[in-house]
DNA sequence: TTTATTTGATAGTAATACTATTATATTTGC
DNA sequence: GCAAATATAATAGTATTACTATCAAATAAA
């Protein structure tokens, strides 16, 4: 099941752009030329002269969509969150058992989506991929609480306290909720850039993903025992 | 307790530096004064060339001790992580419980030390704030595969790895050490990130640092209790 | 005190991250 | 169908960055 980035109403924070994107070919353009030359380049090398060349329009063009690259990037990043929890939204509406939610999202969150099996946004696997080696170049700058003001990582923000709500409905007294479904999030990418890179980092061997197990493991363990 | 940089053979791999700084006045100040323009500036806008007005010299003489900025920046963290392994080793030498030995080493590894009551080398503290807020941009980069080539990170591997070998010695069968290991060590830095940037991420209050006490929770949960 | 070695001073370059201006298409409203 | 609005292209320009190169002056080692 493949679904059109252009078509699906992901919401993301009208403060990232000057122009909306999704509104005009040449936007379009901009946001998946954005995705390949970021995955290829890295976001230090990235530029909008390069991309102005890769989708055959100028510099010029591109400032009037976005006022700089680092918009650019935190534009993907929050689309990303958006469709990660419209996701959520979609898996666990009619779960009842609290658990079953919560392992729902705990695989939404870790494990990498399989497009024969589940429901995929287009350009989902590449952001996907993009976030893991990039997303946290963009939140460790001088310039967070700034875009923190603009609500640029409330996405962000309201995927943690989902999830924490429900650690909460099976374990009230459980006192790190948030702690552990940002340490989910962001370790789960992490696992995944060790694994390819730094893999004496990690436990996983070339067969299995055992990022997920490892998450789901920590997390029922964590939520469910008292010491 | 607090014991000089320059005199400490704290051990830094030579292929990030040209010319060692430890071995002279001026190199001494490239570190110092690095050190005090990244926390203010950030990576990405700390320059040689402000460096080099900061500390009164010129921008061809930093050059001479350090090929770029990136390579001073790995300098920095990899004495961080030389310094953490020696903090380590102290702490853990003469323990004889697995299970005392890991804990020391999750306060190390987790917690901001104390300089009235625990051995603190100069600078360490700084370095602390430095790696908490730049070094995973130094990490995603895609010049990983090259910097592991040349040995930069197998300090911080090597961490991972005793720390590691504890875990087994308490639960030989638990599946995870090296990625729960990691991931305590990149995610408590991450919380105090969070803590201090995007606080609804977390569940630290003002009033005290619950850091420590969530990574030792989770950590002793995960490894003693089978599903 | 000669000779290395280290540092300083200065210059220069290609690339980056923009801003500004003007011209040319293209769309839209009437 | 045409004027008016809007979007895009083409081009130029600027301050800063991340270096490299050269040569002279200061300092230390033999």
């Amino acid at each position: 099941m493949n679904h059109h980035f252009s078509k699906m109403s992901i919401p993301v924070n009208a403060h990232l752009f000057l122009k909306d994107p999704v509104s005009s070919e040449l936007g379009i353009k901009i946001i998946n030329g954005s995705i390949l030359l970021i995955s290829q380049l890295g976001f230090e090398k990235f530029t909008f002269k390069k991309l102005a060349e890769e989708i055959e329009t100028t510099e010029a063009s591109i400032y009037r969509y976005f006022e700089s690259k680092q918009k650019v990037i935190l534009y993907l990043i929050n689309w990303y969150w958006s469709c990660i929890s419209f996701r959520i939204y979609m898996s666990t509406q009619n779960v009842l058992d609290p658990e079953d939610r919560l392992l729902k999202c705990i695989h939404i969150l870790t494990a990498i989506p399989d497009p024969e099996n589940e429901f995929v946004l287009d350009n989902e696997l590449e952001l996907k991929q993009l976030v893991i080696n990039e997303s946290s170049k963009v939140f460790l700058t001088k310039n967070v609480d700034d875009e923190n003001k603009l609500g640029v990582f409330s996405e962000y923000k309201k995927v943690v306290e989902f999830v924490s709500s429900i650690i909460l409905e099976i374990n009230p007294k459980y006192p790190f909720p948030n702690m552990l479904v940002s340490t989910i999030m962001e370790g789960s990418n992490q696992q995944r850039f060790f694994a390819a890179h730094l893999p004496r980092l990690t436990n996983i061997n070339q067969k299995d993903d055992l990022v997920e197990s490892f998450f789901t493991d920590t997390l029922l363990k964590a939520i469910k025992n008292e010491k």
